[in-house]
DNA sequence: AATGAATGAGTGTTCATTCAT
DNA sequence: GATGAATGAACACTCATTCAT
């Protein structure tokens, strides 16, 4: 990757951070990159295939960040939780200071998320991560993985834009937690357990 | 509310819920409506804000319908499985028979949602589920109320889009089923409570 | 068909006229017509169709002036030949006084000749002409009927573009005759009439 | 003309041949040529003297063709049918198997027909076939020669695309046979003869 | 009040040509 | 001489909004 597509994808991952896929054009991010509209096409076939790079750019500084940060030590949930908060704490960063909306952060969510080639690898991650939950007794072994892992994945990927989009990190962090505890605790009083949920 | 603007609202709920905010235009909206074009711009200051009338709409419908179907003598945590059911449900047939894409959803589920009005309300009747489960003995006592039912709240309304625009009913509700579960009881095996959860 | 609908279609034909289709833009159109860009639209689906409009009408004009003009007392071919200069006068009338290239009067031939719901028509039309020749012993009798009709009709397509392309109109006049003659009577000596063609 | 000059012409040619002047661009010839885009403009002031060059180039190759294959022992009208056919097997032949849209053939046929300093060439010829008809008896003694030879050759340059446009062969005999048949003999009946047709 | 014709800024994409290296 | 990255004008088409009638 040259320079001159560096400094498109840059003035383009700005632009889409801040206004999206589609109310960022394609003429914004040649006036942003400070070079000539026809350029861009030099690089990327088109709009989608840039914002498809940058998608992918994305997953894989996240996926670094949180290999970096990731403290293996810790226990489930708490590592679970961790990686969550380290994926919004650097999401965050990525797009800087300003305020987005809520759709816009939906947009990039599902693009980083919905990358289809990604999409097997994140499943197969929650996946173990619910076995792991099996083996070590930290989570019921009546349910089914499968099903869990990806109930667990949605959850996330349907959380993650709504807090993207909260401007306080504190509130961030509580909506986190909350969260969190009730998927690892439930609602019920746990003399109340089921005999056979499923 | 005149008939002109209930004839206007009709017309354009029906194209929003078929095509979404973005794909239906303002045109067609006049031609169903089997009015001029300029004529919704004197009884609705832009397209925006006609939608926003039908959101409110929508949000009404669907109150009233639960108010008639809910049943009252469930125990939780069935009874509110059953409101998120009875509200995939009344959606659906709003709807009618055709299928809807999950984008068109999304436009809709968030704006009958995140109607700023209507969202303390929707949190209302949600805390007063959550005291109830508490002083009936099937929600954990020291769980917070508010942040509790702020968190079951914003569940519903990211999980339902995405239940809106599967096709198969069976599998919308064997997701719901699963996620209640999980939120009733929790990964954990029930022996390892949480000595304070917070 | 209502003012507006003209005044665009005035302006297309008179751009059309001298540049062609394609050299011709739709912004051009809407400039020369003193009109918005979108208001084209709101009469024409798209450009084509616009195009469509305007060689549609040029048939028209030149139909209504053919029949105002022809002298069906003239014997053949000067008939054919007359019907053939009248074309070319009117169309001669329709450009207006400056220059047009070649290439655009193919695109404009063609278009002129070649709606579909036309060149049936045309086919027709010819074919008449080639019987009264045979009946009334002008035509030499062993010609077949729709081969002959089918390459008199080409071969004026074909080079009433050159002729509308040619700015003396002298010339035209000339080549025309010359044309007929040769098409009429042949290159060869009488006496030399074929046994058999071939 | 240096070698890489000659590269660049045949790659042009070969995609002119394919997909005519419009449709083929100046990146696909340098890719073609495997050389950079801008060689060319080292080489030809702009795309269009690029093909200025293939059309010239092309002449002359029919020439060549023409010269070694014509049977100058054929009487008129056969050698000048001949000499049509030659040419249209030939350019069939530069163009190879595949199929070209009637539009790409008459760019092509224009460009080797409109060559400026080529046309007087082209007439002369004709010419010298005119005079040798009339001094053989076998062409009208009255007709103007240089008019005469000016229509032919229009009448072929027109014809040209269209034969070269047709899929099957036979189909292009055949209407080569029934337009040449038609100039040497005419429509008329013989007995007719004009007194004085000029 | 009702109209709907008119608007024009905005969209993504193409490609012949230029020019610094 | 050779390069190919950079260019930017040009293209057809859309649609929410306005405003004269």
């Amino acid at each position: 990757m040259n320079g001159m597509e560096q400094q498109i994808q840059a003035a383009a991952e700005k632009l889409f951070l801040h206004y999206g896929f589609r109310k960022t054009s394609v003429d914004q991010i040649a006036r942003e990159a400070g070079i000539g509209k026809g350029t861009i096409y030099n690089y990327f076939r088109n709009k989608e295939e840039l914002f498809g790079s940058c998608s992918r750019h994305w997953r894989n500084l996240i996926d670094e960040y949180l290999h970096k940060h990731c403290d293996h030590s810790l226990e489930q949930p708490a590592r679970w939780i961790q990686k969550v908060e380290l994926r919004l704490q650097f999401i965050r960063k990525l797009i800087g200071p300003s305020l987005v909306t809520e759709s816009v952060m939906k947009e990039l969510v599902e693009a980083t998320f919905l990358l289809s080639d990604h999409e097997e690898e994140l499943l197969e991650e929650t996946l173990l991560l619910v076995e792991e939950g099996q083996q070590t007794g930290s989570i019921r072994p009546e349910l089914d993985k499968l099903e869990t892992a990806k109930t667990l994945l949605q959850m996330e990927r349907l959380w993650v834009p709504r807090w993207l989009s909260l401007a306080d990190w504190e509130t961030v962090c509580e909506e986190v937690k909350q969260l969190h505890e009730l998927i690892w605790y439930g609602l019920h009083l746990p003399e109340q357990t089921p005999a056979a949920s499923r």
